[in-house]
DNA sequence: ATAGGTACTGATAATATGAACAGTGCTATT
DNA sequence: AATAGCACTGTTCATATTATCAGTACCTAT
């Protein structure tokens, strides 16, 4: 249904969105004319029944303005749970109890997380993962080489690459200080994808 | 000069905003008498000029729906916009216009952002500020020493730590391929203080 | 070759909306 | 007692804005 837009479908739809952002209004099929240079402000109404059809936005009939973004209008907000402690050095704690929850908007991340962790030690720090830092993570047992992955090995958690050979896999630190560590492919649990990060440098 | 509201402009106040978060459109002075219970749209004129005149709002004039939420209002909620780009390696390019929003909560930092900033280059890597993280930046034109500042040299922006002296003031990079730059006290701006870092790997 | 989508120009009519003015009643302050 | 701000009703007028119709031109798929 909500089929590609053409390039200049794309341009109109930016202009809008630039509107909105700028000045709290959408623009008038006029005003769409003037800052995309047509001579015809119907140029505008047609592009919008386009934008309309294609469902990028609503079209209120008869109302000033009454062009209403879509696409990305719907965050709705969601607490997610800090669930516990991962080790990006050693692993040493297990994903357990909840200890607080965070509200985490839908949309700030592309792919939506399900929990949080927060993170212990240095392992990742070429990587950009600090200590304290809480990682955004999907639930997920299965992971494609390269991502950097929530893993279980026996009874702990650990934050690292991946990297899949053929039947093992080697959980990879971002840190020269720290081996990688190789582990036999049924031996290693997948529980999540790192999805994104959120630092606060004035949490303690 | 933004004294306080009365009950009645509170509540039309929210009344607005109300209609901008369900529609996305700022209501029509009809609409507010309708809402409010009116029977003359010059209730709501009146009203709106009150919220003018004490700072709440901006009426554009002869503008359909022409009524912008100022810094207070709009932003308050959660919608945080990412007013640029901002050089962590050689200084480029200057706060300006708002590319797009992202819902940012407020519980999520300590301290509450007052925008967004991406950042562009990696002199801050060491400091675990990549290419491309978004950073949340409370505005302040004071900082200490010691804090992770977005600093304005003549016209360019750029992320820095701040070390302050007796007369001078110096921005660390966090990456040793960078030097120091050292700015006499009156020539360096702070634009505002970092609060806060988000990441989304998947966000290209 | 015909139909439909895209991408416009140009003009007119209908209506939505803002602005201005003239009032009323209340309350708090000087 | 007078003044000012608040909180409205009611009306009129100018203009901002949408809606619609009539065209032109180009391109693609049937």
């Amino acid at each position: 249904m909500s089929s590609k837009l053409t390039d200049r479908q794309q341009q109109v739809l930016d202009c809008i969105r630039e509107c909105i952002a700028d000045t709290g209004m959408a623009p008038t099929r006029a005003e769409i004319a003037d800052i995309m240079g047509f001579q015809s402000k119907n140029a505008a109404s047609d592009h919008l029944r386009a934008l309309e059809r294609k469902g990028f936005i609503k079209l209120h009939s008869d109302r000033s303005r009454g062009i209403q973004l879509l696409d990305n209008a719907y965050w709705s907000e969601e607490e997610l749970p800090i669930v516990g402690k991962v080790a990006a050095g050693v692993p040493i704690e297990a994903i357990e109890n909840v200890e607080r929850t965070v509200p985490v908007p839908q949309g700030l991340f592309k792919q939506r997380p399900t929990y949080l962790l927060k993170v212990q030690g240095d392992s990742m720090i070429e990587a950009g993962i600090f200590d304290g830092d809480l990682i955004a993570v999907r639930k997920s047992n299965v992971a494609r080489s390269g991502e950097i992955v929530v893993a279980r090995i026996d009874e702990e958690v650990t934050v690292k690459t991946l990297k899949l050979n053929k039947s093992s896999a080697t959980l990879l630190p971002a840190n020269e200080a720290y081996e990688p560590i190789k582990v036999p492919a049924d031996q290693l649990i997948i529980e999540g994808i790192f999805v994104g990060l959120i630092r606060d440098p004035n949490s303690f």
